[in-house]
RNA sequence: GGGCGAUUAGCUCAGUGGGAGAGCACCGCGUUCACAUCGCGGGGGUCACUGGUUCAAGUCCAGUAUCGCCCA
């Protein structure tokens, strides 16, 4: 017998162990079955599961569970990628605590540490994974810095250089000065600040006193000034350009030239141009072929090339020291306050500095074209589709994209540099060697590349990479392309644009026919959840608190296309309940012996209940199965929510309990084979939204015949044939009692009182629903007694209508009068109104003639009930005055 | 400044041109033998605003306001 509550903490660890042990995760079961297949997006090594990753891994698992029912080759590839700074980071902070960094250790013992922490430290999130229930084919485990993917990296980068899709190129990059490495825009963080705006002076050469005054956020880049830009069109400067300035400080002579760079509007109308650190400078000084002066060392402090009492200084120093010089000289012009973005590193928290450096660059701009192609022509598709624009607006703006790190953890880059700085890039040191010796004519020593790829160069082979590429592997064969990728949108750039580009250029198809994109999960005041707002909510302590079928449940049930999430605790405390209701169901359909029996048909059934119940299985199925199929989670999940809560608890548990407490054998048994047999239907339903409890249940109440939930048929096959009643029947019943248990209500009539109930012009079926019902009506209604009448309504009786029948409950002495009368005015009010819009709509000579036959007809008989409804109320208020 | 999105019950949100919905919260009643992590009933709406298209608009279009996100 089931306990009373359920417990999720008894019941998760065993269930998913015998999932796994019982190889249910596997793919390559069903050989022949067509493949489904998802790859994750590799969560950071160093990671621990979020919010975030709670819900992608749901909708993941959701999909992925469906499909394995539904009898696909289900494939849901898992893994971690090696984030090279974020786990470079973690390791130094160890080292930093024993005093050491990680050049005391030297390269490979600093890598040798990383993968020992690897190995202790690294699958944290894997098994926080676990705990959600995530069904992913762990024996297909990946990590990008895995030997097979680390092939693959070499052999896409020797690939791409050969077709000089990769090259070598000295060009601004993104530059942490603490962490000495080139990051990636999207590293980059920028953030709203206070700044000045300062204004400098400076002379005009050729005319004695005559000044060129420009704006700066950033003074002390003066010292790298190698022109001044104003607009071709603001007057104030025509004649100006082509002339030159004395650039203070350095006395060095600088060129005024005309660009469109330079906005009129915006300071003084003439821009100091820095070329070497500072983006739009850079392509400003590209257009006019600027000198490039590079004034910073890779800590950001002044370098060789600025006056010997700048060198050495930090760059913050140097500015208020410009400052005060340009003051001390008389250009200081004003300081203004100014708002600014200023852009920092997220991983070091500092500020980032453009910086002229030598690095490798993939040519993304080539790339995206297939890429965006692919997208425009369908064979990729957004879900929600919106989300293309963000995607097309990326690739069209895309910049080379920088793929090397100066840090050591992450894959070498295999490139070796002559003494002449030739550089050969090959799979392997030898036939770097080998090249070498063919090119100089004599063998060469060579120095290998010290620095290492970008982690999503690695993690953009991923979809392909995990399947064993570049070997043609049967699963290469079988499971690529793959089905759909899951993400958030702050990731279409990292991960969709870039898988798109490498798919398509290494394996000639796309990795993915779709891109279903979720939102964000946000606090409950729809605020971003970070850890210095201290409003994270940790998904494992609400698994710890309210079970992972509670928390998937909550997570699908707002998971709403193109809305972002607001949790709150007291959802997931709501979905907790509903397994505790759903427990009590199936332990209330235990204590009455309700048995499956895989012989049992449903369509074979005599009782209009379990018809009903079969045919309202067969349309939960129905809005199931295409919610999912259509990543409408929440629509599904509400579906089987509604079904399991508000239709099988509510009435059809209800209607059966006369049934078992009745002596009519053969009634009995049909009804608990049928109660057995929706309960196994519904745990079919859920599994994919909460599979531990649906498979405790499954267990427990022996429902698969040896055969695991995980395992077993998708629900096929619909059951409407079952209803060889009008449908209307049950639904008619269900309203009945409604509206009695309502009247009962607002004629205060205690719970525990039973009264009589009179139905008045009944129809045929309602005579037949009556009779045949008449036992499960009064239970549920607490009647006294049920009959059909044809008489004249007793004597301060309350009365209601349903459609066509007069409900009448003789409370004559119970019912306050006035206010019966109150109700029932209320009553032809709303149905007056009602009456109104019709009329309104069936005199409107448009609406006759335009608008469909059914919706004519619909509305004329809609009229008709409510004047019906509204004669019969009037009659009963008629019996009051 | 550019782009995208949102605005529906007290709160959080569904609603895909033809009868305004759910969950939570609230109010009333209830310890009926599955479940108080529960049951039954109830109140609560100018669908942000203005205009347009349409026989018909919460739904489509335009504008306005407010809020949010992304990018510069």
């Amino acid at each position: 017998m089931l306990s009373k509550t359920y417990t999720p903490s008894e019941v998760e660890y065993r269930q998913y162990d015998n999932w796994e042990s019982g190889g249910t995760f596997l793919c390559g079961q069903k050989a022949e079955a067509d493949p489904y297949t998802i790859v994750i997006p590799p969560p950071n090594v160093t990671g621990s599961l979020h919010m975030g990753h709670a819900l992608n891994n749901t909708l993941q698992d959701i999909l992925i569970r469906f499909r394995r029912m539904k009898g696909n080759d289900a494939l849901w590839q898992p893994g971690t990628d090696h984030a090279g700074i974020a786990t470079q980071m973690v390791v130094e902070r160890q080292l930093e605590v024993e005093g050491k960094s990680r050049h005391d250790l030297g390269r490979d013992a600093f890598i040798d540490r990383i993968w020992n922490w690897r190995e202790e430290s690294g699958g944290t999130i894997i098994e926080q994974l676990r705990r959600l229930g995530a069904s992913c084919d762990w024996s297909r485990e990946r990590f990008t810095m895995d030997e097979g993917l680390s092939a693959a990296v070499k052999k896409v980068f020797v690939q791409l250089y050969r077709e000089g899709l990769i090259y070598r190129d000295k060009r601004l990059v993104n530059w942490d000065p603490k962490l000495h490495t080139a990051i990636s825009d999207l590293e980059v963080e920028q953030r709203e600040t206070n700044g000045n705006l300062w204004y400098f002076k400076y002379p005009i050469e050729g005319k004695d006193n005559q000044y060129l005054t420009v704006a700066t956020t950033r003074p002390e880049t003066l010292l790298g000034d190698t022109a001044v830009a104003v607009h071709p069109e603001d007057e104030r400067y025509s004649n100006l350009i082509g002339k030159s300035c004395r650039l203070p400080i350095a006395d060095r002579s600088i060129a005024i030239v005309a660009d469109e760079y330079s906005d009129p509007e915006k300071g003084s109308g003439a821009v100091k141009i820095t070329p070497a650190h500072d983006f739009n400078d850079f392509e400003v000084g590209r257009r006019h072929n600027l000198e490039m002066i590079n004034i910073f060392d890779r800590n950001a402090r002044l370098n060789e090339n600025v006056p010997e009492d700048y060198q050495g200084l930090d760059r913050f120093v140097a500015r208020d020291k410009v400052v005060a010089h340009m003051e001390s000289l008389g250009l200081l012009e004003k300081v203004d306050d100014n708002e600014m973005t200023v852009p920092y590193g997220d991983r070091s928290g500092v500020v980032i500095e453009p910086w002229l450096t030598d690095q490798w660059f993939v040519d993304a701009k080539t790339l995206a074209e297939p890429a965006v192609r692919a997208i425009k022509e369908g064979r990729t598709k957004f879900v929600p589709k919106y989300w293309e624009n963000t995607y097309f607006e990326w690739m069209k703006n895309i910049q080379p994209w920088c793929v090397s790190r100066q840090i050591w953890w992450g894959h070498q880059i295999p490139a070796w540099f002559g003494p002449d700085g030739e550089i050969f890039v090959e799979l392997t040191e030898a036939e770097a060697l080998t090249s070498a010796q063919k090119f100089y004519g004599k063998p060469t020593d060579l120095s290998r590349d010290q620095d290492v790829l970008d982690t999503w160069f690695s993690s953009s082979l991923w979809p392909f990479s995990t399947l064993g590429w570049p070997a043609e592997t049967p699963e290469l064969n079988k499971y690529y392309p793959t089905d759909v990728l899951v993400t958030g949108f702050d990731i279409i750039f990292f991960w969709v644009a870039r898988m798109m580009m490498m798919g398509l250029h290494f394996m000639k198809e796309v990795p993915f026919h779709t891109v279903y994109i979720h939102a964000l999960v946000r606090d409950e005041k729809g605020q971003k959840m970070s850890k210095s707002k201290g409003n994270v909510m940790d998904p494992l302590e609400l698994i710890d608190k309210f079970g992972a079928d509670a928390l998937r449940m909550t997570l699908a049930a707002h998971a709403a296309q193109g809305r972002d999430i607001k949790l709150s605790k007291n959802r997931v405390e709501g979905y907790r309940n509903f397994a505790t209701k759903l427990w009590n169901a199936a332990r209330f359909c235990e204590m009455n012996g309700c048995v499956y029996s895989p012989s049992f048909d449903p369509t074979s059934c005599k009782l209009a209940v379990n018809q009903w119940i079969g045919a309202k299985v067969s349309e939960t199925a129905s809005q199931v199965e295409a919610g999912i199929s259509e990543y409408r989670f929440n629509e599904a999940a509400g579906a089987i929510y509604q079904f399991t809560w508000g239709t099988f608890c509510d009435w059809y548990l209800e209607f059966a309990k006369p049934i078992f407490q009745n002596d009519e054998v053969a009634a009995a048994s049909e009804t608990r084979a049928t109660a057995a047999w929706a309960l196994r239907q519904l745990l079919l339903l859920l599994h994919p939204f909460m599979p531990f409890i649906s498979e405790e249940l499954w267990e427990k109440l022996s429902l698969g015949d040896g055969t695991l939930l995980i395992n077993s048929d998708w629900p096929t096959g619909r059951v409407e044939s079952m209803l060889k009643n009008d449908n209307q029947d049950m639904d008619w019943v269900v309203r009945l009692i409604s509206q009695v248990r309502s009247v009962r209500a607002a004629m205060n009539v205690p719970p525990s009182a039973k009264i009589p109930l009179l139905v008045k012009n009944a129809g045929e079926m309602e005579a037949e629903a009556v009779s045949a019902h008449g036992a499960l009506i009064m239970r549920l209604a607490r009647l006294s007694a049920l009959s059909l009448t044809h008489d004249d309504v007793p004597e301060g009786a309350a009365q209601d209508v349903l459609d066509s029948v007069t409900l009448i409950l003789p409370l004559a002495g119970v019912i306050d009068l006035d206010q019966e009368k109150a109700r029932l005015e209320k009553e032809i009010s709303k149905l007056d109104a009602d009456i109104r819009k019709y009329d309104g709509k069936l005199s409107n000579e448009g609406f006759l003639s335009k608008a469909p036959k059914a919706v004519i007809e619909e509305q004329k008989s809609r009229r008709q009930e409510a004047t019906q409804s509204r004669e019969q109320i009037e009659e009963a208020l008629a019996r009051f005055t």
